[in-house]
DNA sequence: GTTCATTACGGATTCCGTAAGGATG
DNA sequence: CATCCTTACGGAATCCGTAATGAAC
């Protein structure tokens, strides 16, 4: 038995049991692959392809077992390799996140910057996506990590690391009248058509939730993917605007008036994603760390190690994280 | 990177970082072995083993985190081999299993039978010893599975299969007083000499408890690590015997009476002992469940897999498990 | 007839053993 | 000087690519 042999049955599995592409994908050829398959066959004494005739046609019973333990092996041999380079060259290498819009345009900015100063050496790469498209990227080990609010539950292996808590507000053209509402109500703000983020984006599940509960229908007009879009639409006065807090920015949108909303609205959290079983890089943790305080290596480690969401969960309930 | 040279690295680990006894016990030359663990350590770009001029003298930081991956590719290796063995050829193979006198003499002989009947074709082991040892030998992969009722719960690695459930009896010469006592009490038991188990053996732990809670000092003249010496000593009149109930043989120990002492001690419970992690063949399931009906391959998957100690306990909460 | 897997064969690489060399205590 | 690891080298086995063959849709 070889690795390679593992990586081939893998790889063949991965593309719908046809050796010709698979050979190509792995830039080798195709009797190569097919012998080396035989082999490992022969040796084990088991079919791990059934064949109809030359054609693979489906896993065998032994090869779903085979091929389930030949996974976690190449992972593992993977994770050797990254040990080898992590303590020759701790700060070489690559991290890919992939993010949504509020993160990578508000959030993001100052970690980036802090922390590419520090790792120079790094190269990163930024994935910009929905929240389902990012958590999947980090679920199937495309990127590193993601970090959203939504979608990322659905994932059963990742592990959601919270990361800061974050509320929404109001921002209106300075005259409106809702500016002069005191104290601002949910109530007030359903009396005007709204521009807001579209379902699955920013919290927006939270925000719905929380008219329904006092019995209102919100009258929204136009929703967005980010804050950006929905502040043009606020400045043409198509409505008023609930965004994300950190995602007014007082230097440049000079033009409106934000009101504070969180006492109206569930505050929403943050997550980092990271795949189950990851192997984490030191500027991995770095990073992390950087983005919020409190989760230290060994927090991180610790919630890698959990088996369960719940135990994961059960790590941060006494954390107090950034808030926005 | 090779399996061989994971294979190597860990070897070379246990043999205490001498190449030259690895080399020997691997049946393979100690320059081969060198410049495989060389050539590893060129790839990944990491020491694994620290050396003074040339000798091994300790294993790097890195080489810990490499080792550790190294075993667990080297076991799903042999869980692949394994499932060949088991898909080409279920019934062939081999039983390794550690268990105790009282288990092997009185409990098992039974359950062998059945089984040799049903696998002629699979070889069998058996491996006699004190609870510790047996542990450790599962826990260590050395046989497949331990039985016995103490100190499995010192090895984290073991998963422990509660099996049946066993109370004591006594046995004394039939002319003997305390057989006229009726109902038979631990005071009535503790004003004569004992023959019983050593501490650590067949749930002596239990025994002493029993007559602690109620304030008594049992006076044990003799202690035996097996039922069959208890007896001896009983019928040269050194005391009465406290025994498992189930090592009393009614056919063969016709010139002792037993007297029945269940109400009076807590039952104990003898337990399977099967390392985390391990892949069972499928006439290991059947010879688990000749051994406890109750545990069926479902059941006993559903321990293996179980996170926490605690955890598989619950499995069993409402299990009415074969009495003895 | 096209797609796809297997068999056949030759060259390059890798692996492994023996023999010799150098370091340590 | 005995033990132990490394280097050097040659033979054997393995791997992999090209070319040809055969089966399936």
């Amino acid at each position: 038995m070889k690795l390679q042999q593992l990586r081939y049955i893998w790889e063949v599995a991965q593309h719908d049991l046809n050796l010709s592409s698979t050979a190509e994908a792995l830039f080798t050829s195709q009797p190569g692959l097919s012998k080396q398959i035989r082999l490992l066959e022969e040796e084990l004494g088991v079919q791990i392809f059934e064949r109809s005739g030359k054609q693979l046609v489906r896993v065998t019973t032994a090869g779903e077992k085979i091929l389930g333990l030949a996974q976690r092996i190449l992972t593992d041999a993977d994770n050797i390799r990254l040990m080898g380079r992590e303590y020759s060259d701790p700060d070489h290498g690559t991290l890919s996140i992939a993010t949504t819009h509020t993160q990578a345009r508000y959030v993001l900015p100052p970690v980036i910057k802090a922390f590419i100063s520090r790792y120079p050496r790094v190269r990163l790469n930024m994935h910009q996506g929905t929240p389902a498209q990012i958590a999947q990227l980090a679920a199937t080990g495309e990127v590193d990590c993601c970090i959203a609010t939504e979608a990322m539950e659905f994932y059963d292996d990742l592990v959601m690391l919270p990361c800061y808590r974050w509320n929404r507000c109001i921002i209106v053209p300075c005259d409106h009248p809702l500016s002069k509402e005191s104290p601002l109500t949910l109530e007030a703000i359903a009396r005007y058509p709204i521009v807001t983020y579209v379902f699955g984006f920013t919290g927006r599940s939270k925000l719905d939730r929380a008219f329904n509960v006092q019995g209102l229908t919100p009258n929204v007009v136009f929703t967005a993917t980010d804050a950006d879009v929905i502040k043009t639409y606020v400045r043409l006065g198509l409505g008023i605007g609930i965004i994300a807090r950190m995602a007014y920015d007082p230097e440049v949108d000079t033009d409106m008036c934000t009101l504070d909303a969180s006492h109206l609205f569930e505050s929403s959290v943050s997550k980092f994603g990271l795949r189950r079983g990851l192997t984490l890089r030191s500027y991995m943790y770095d990073f992390i760390e950087l983005s919020a305080p409190h989760l230290s290596r060994n927090k991180v480690d610790l919630a890698m190690q959990a088996g369960s969401a719940s135990e994961v969960e059960h790590l941060f309930d006494d954390e107090v994280l950034n808030e926005y």
